[in-house]
RNA sequence: CGGGGUGUCGUAUACCGGUAGUACGCGUGCUUUGGGAGCACGUAGACUGGGUUCAACUCCCAGCACCCCGACCA
């Protein structure tokens, strides 16, 4: 990609009304925009970001062999009535059309998964099952907060289960589904904690994966003898760890990134989902249910890497592999070295983002630094000279020099 | 949803009951080009509505927007 073509304009001053770190990086960098309150625009650059996390979750669902799906955002109300949560749930955005039908923007897709599941699921030799989807959520947060970490639309990858008892939903829900979260986490840099918390109004518990950063929104206890932690709502001095019995527990901020719950047969019996067994008999379909919100991991990620500078890309998530910058374009040896090197890295299916735009050096190195690419590339008057180009990592001091025509040294580092 | 705060060019700000100035940014041109270059010219603003007043950006009221703290966070 060239940067002189390209939907992308850094900015020299920080947004004023929003303190995050996450939001002060990713709008200065031209990665977001805010639109409104909790309401962003996802610009070239953060897209491709938000296409590498969605990415890494994907493929986990996939070798976990659920299905992917695509549901409506815009819900009729029946379904809601249905479960009773047209009425109970306090952030659900509710909707009139002008011929007077009533609607909802889903905030999470309980309501229409499970219906979804009617003409799929009859037999126990149907189950289990699991479907997934990665979509826009809505829900109307009281406030809305610290850039992409609480917003009001958002992206989510949300997976449900079907099984035939508890048994089966517990077992999933402890071998399959969180070791799968906790692959997806390790794959882009991040440690999360997995956490216990309150089942909310239809189970007696539920897991949290949290990730421990100085600007976290909440506060966990991480036992100190198995790694397992509690969250504030259910952490109580001198409980035993559930795991582990211990008792010694430190506490962290931290910012949720992922968050599963078993359902039980809560929305089965509302939508009437039931499956036969070996004797013949109805038996309530049991669920669960596994969120991961992708925009916002896009906002944990800054505030975990990043410097004085901008953001520190971890590799697998950056929106490209390398930033080559191209200085004393003027020259045109200068300016041919550069274009075989970009033409070269792209045919090998490497992704670069070529600054081509006619700046001075200074502002090149700076956003460069902002945006955050992993590896900086510099073609210049000084490194052609020596038929070389320069590699430097974002966040190291050291700068090495490659000759151009071994450039596929490259695809190894 | 409770409490608090703020609304003047994109950003940071100044002044003022007599109709808005500066810096940065942004744009164009020329000169520049290894860590946010220089010069020139340009660009752009009082949240909205009502009230008081001869006169309101300024005072009063209402609304709206945004931010912060808390509550909430299937």
């Amino acid at each position: 990609m060239r940067q002189s073509q390209y939907f992308l304009k850094t900015s020299k001053t920080q947004p004023s009304d929003d303190p995050s770190v996450n939001a002060r990086l990713l709008e200065q960098g031209g990665f977001v925009q805010k639109v409104m309150a909790g309401v962003y625009t996802f610009l070239p650059l953060g897209l491709r970001v938000l296409a590498k996390i969605e990415d890494i979750v994907r493929a986990e669902m996939d070798k976990i062999g659920a299905g992917e799906v695509l549901m409506p955002a815009l819900q009729p109300k029946e379904n809601w009535a249905k479960t009773g949560r047209w009425d109970e749930l306090d952030v659900l955005f509710r909707l009139k059309s002008r011929h007077g039908y009533d609607y909802a923007l889903g905030p999470t897709h309980e309501e229409i998964v499970t219906p979804a599941a009617l003409p799929v699921i009859s037999s126990y030799r149907d189950l289990p099952l699991a479907v997934y989807q990665i979509q826009t959520k809505f829900r109307d947060e009281p406030r809305a907060k610290s850039g992409l970490l609480r917003t009001r639309e958002f992206r989510m990858k949300d997976l449900y289960s079907f099984h035939t008892d508890e048994k089966d939903l517990n077992e999933y829900y402890e071998k399959v589904a969180i070791p799968a979260y906790q692959r997806i986490y390790r794959a882009m840099g991040l440690d999360a904690v997995l956490t216990e918390a309150s089942g909310g109004t239809f189970s007696k518990f539920s897991h949290e994966f949290q990730v421990e950063i100085p600007s976290g929104e909440d506060y966990i206890y991480v036992c100190e003898k198995c790694g397992l932690a509690k969250n504030k709502e259910i952490f109580e001095e001198g409980v035993a760890c559930t795991v582990c019995g211990g008792k010694k527990y430190r506490e962290a901020a931290a910012s949720e990134v992922g968050n599963i719950f078993p359902l039980k047969t809560k929305y089965s019996k509302s939508f009437e989902l039931t499956y036969t067994d070996e004797k013949g008999k109805k038996q309530d379909v049991v669920m669960g249910c596994y969120g991961i919100g992708t925009s916002r991991l896009l906002g944990v990620l800054v505030e975990k890497y990043h410097d004085s500078r901008g953001i520190i890309w971890p590799r697998s998530v950056a929106p490209f592999d390398f930033h080559l910058l191209l200085l004393d374009a003027s020259d045109p040896k200068v300016a041919e070295a550069a274009e075989q090197l970009y033409g070269a890295l792209q045919a090998k299916g490497v992704e670069v983002l070529l600054d081509d735009r006619d700046m001075s050096a200074g502002v090149k190195f700076v956003d460069s630094d902002l945006i955050g690419i992993p590896r900086r590339l510099v073609v210049s008057a000084r490194s052609v000279e020596k038929g070389s180009f320069e590699l430097k990592a974002r966040g190291e001091g050291k700068t090495e020099l490659i000759e151009l025509r071994s450039f596929e040294k490259l695809l190894s580092k």
